[in-house]
DNA sequence: AGAATAGTGTCTATTAGACAGTATCCC
DNA sequence: GGGATACTGTCTAATAGACACTATTCT
């Protein structure tokens, strides 16, 4: 019996969500798309191997962004190979650089989830079923938690935060009644003395993520 | 590598929210109590496992109740045997019958959760951790989906639902403002001919859950 | 009749949604 | 000044919360 552990890693990028896939490099499945992870070692704890993983295949440093538990997968035909169970996490994080191939990973990209997920078996193992799970889990956070900052810099505008609830919800936001909701909602915000002109126009003031954990009342879609 | 099962199994009794927990028959922890669990073997599914373990070890069959996977938990040292990972599951049971022992367990019973969260060292292994995470699922579930319904008999009184909220939540409702909401959430209730009068008084009319499987909006605590 | 619980109605304050106008930058 | 985006404000309909009364059973 063997654990393994398996990333979604979402981002927004280009106006669109994306996930973070590997082309496989070694057998089973080989030079199909995957979901980066990988086994657990002995004396590993749980999100020290996802991050781990995540580094070895893609180079990215799971530094700075959320990374929380989804599920675990434990069909008894899921790996061809031998009886696993795989824990998978969730992590979320602004536009990152283009990652590089590592360890047993020919390739590694981003790619719309809209695409991954448009016709059946693009990706290996049942790693389908743990991008939809992992995309509704994503989708159903930004109702009630600040979440949505995790796809943000350190440091935007309510305007980028709106574009995130957009494009992880599919829908359009009035950019006024989003701001005012946002900005009545304690601990959600937290202005800085800065402001950017990135987008053209006037200069919006920049926010931090506050202290919040939960949105009382949530964000409904 | 090992992976287990274990449940947080809860119900509503004697108005108070209630877990089943079994005493060790077996090392490590013998003696103590715990979550009802086990070792997942091959060839089986992981729900399978769970309801497999709940009736071995308390004589209860899966049967109409709601399972639903929890979390995992795999730190290192978390069981002082070996290496295991375990899946957790929360099970919500209308209130039955008294549990039997069985393999493993030298007792079976059910214990309000308040009395065994009170005091640190009360469950073996990180137990009272996952019981922890199971009752706030629990919670946090009422709120958008209409899974107390979960807690009551087959047929049921919009009172007797009401309870349920009150104890799980540790709150008080509006019966008024509760009875027209609920009713108010389609697809939440399914009115029945029937009525009864178990709670006395005038009689109240009966209930099915209807076919909603999450509430727009949902009942905030 | 009285006790007990079920069910319905009303008023009010808050919130959500639709929508328009003003402000401040860059070129 | 023109273009572009940021921000503020108003009206209205729906909702949530507080609260009181009527209805139907059993003893």
């Amino acid at each position: 019996m063997a654990v393994t552990v398996d990333l979604v890693v979402l981002t927004v990028r280009a106006d669109e969500l994306q996930a973070l896939v590997i082309r496989r490099g070694e057998e089973p499945f080989r030079g199909e798309w995957a979901l980066p992870g990988g086994f657990l070692d002995p004396g590993e704890d749980l999100p020290t191997a996802a991050a781990r993983e995540l580094e070895e295949e893609t180079g990215i440093v799971a530094d700075r962004f959320h990374l929380e538990q989804l599920a675990s997968y434990g069909a008894p035909d899921r790996d061809p190979r031998m009886r696993t169970v795989t824990v998978a996490y969730i992590a979320l994080a602004a536009d990152l650089p283009t990652p590089r191939a590592g360890t047993d990973a020919a390739e590694a990209a981003w790619r719309p989830v809209r695409e991954l997920l448009a016709t059946p078996e693009t990706l290996a193992f049942d790693h389908e079923q743990i991008l939809r799970d992992g995309v509704e889990r994503a989708r159903a956070k930004l109702e009630y938690t600040p979440l949505a900052a995790a796809f943000c810099g350190r440091e935007f505008t309510i305007t980028e935060l709106r574009r995130v609830y957009e494009v992880v919800w599919g829908t359009t936001l009035d950019p006024r009644n989003f701001h005012r909701k946002i900005t009545g909602t304690t601990g959600f915000l937290e202005p800085t003395d800065a402001t950017t002109t990135r987008d053209g126009g006037r200069p919006a003031r920049l926010y931090r993520v506050g202290a919040a954990t939960t949105l009382h009342p949530p964000f409904l879609r």
